[in-house]
DNA sequence: TTCGTTGCAAATGTTTTGCACCTGA
DNA sequence: TCAGGTGCAAAACATTTGCAACGAA
């Protein structure tokens, strides 16, 4: 039985992905943490979101790029990976029919959730020619 | 300008990936490819499986796990991976509409591919209990 | 002969872990 | 008090890369 205790070191982790649009990597919210507790290690840095994943607080976002990164927006929406820039960009549901995303109704098994990646080139860099 | 050479080596890795219909991770490939040619390194193989991949030959998968796993079947499907025994499993398109799986009209870049993986427990895991 | 490919080993980069000390409840 | 949390450093992994030798065209 385990009981979470309260740590300030903690909760500037989740306060840190609440305040930001992107998608953070481990290393980018250590750096931008130890601004705060310049003694954090990177190790705590990685139990705390590896925690707060596994209560749903925050999710876990994996792409292409073998790099873990975390998103603090929990509500069902998709992402958009570019293979110029590299940024992780949030896609509403907008016309997107959800109800119609679920396997084919012969699957067996039990879906507790899912993940929707798209790749190609974003907006800006397509502008940016 | 690069035009490619044969290689018996890409070819048994190709090969390889073609007849198995789980979604093994390079050093599953790996040691497989040794019982044929017992000399191929890890970094041949992990150089095939990019180089194949950037020809859309194959497909790499990306799960939770971080770790690349590698897909010989390249035509439009989905994911499955079972939180219980990490298996990644094919799903058909069954009863899904996939003109709707694209993202909000007011979405700027351009889409040239997407990954929608559902994670959960699979039939087998379920029934076993 | 040429240049892509390989095997080897070392390097890189990310994530995890052991351990003694600290801290919240 | 005491179980959970932290910092530090080392370890564990997955993946990449430099380089000399090899092999396909």
């Amino acid at each position: 039985m385990s009981a979470y205790k309260f740590s300030r070191q903690r909760e500037a982790i989740r306060e840190n992905l609440m305040h930001r649009k992107d998608h953070p990597t481990a290393d980018m919210v250590y750096t931008d943490i130890r601004q705060i507790y310049p003694n954090i290690s990177l190790g705590t840095v990685y139990r705390n979101l590896t925690l707060l994943a596994g209560q749903n607080v925050i999710r876990k976002v994996v792409t292409d790029d073998g790099i873990l990164r975390f998103d603090a927006t929990t509500t069902p929406h998709d992402h958009f990976v570019c293979r110029r820039c590299n940024r992780v960009i949030d896609l509403q549901p907008g016309s997107r029919d959800y109800t119609r995303v679920l396997p084919g109704e012969d699957f067996e098994g039990d879906v507790e959730d899912y993940q929707l990646t798209f790749y190609g080139v974003c907006g800006e860099c397509k502008h940016a020619q």
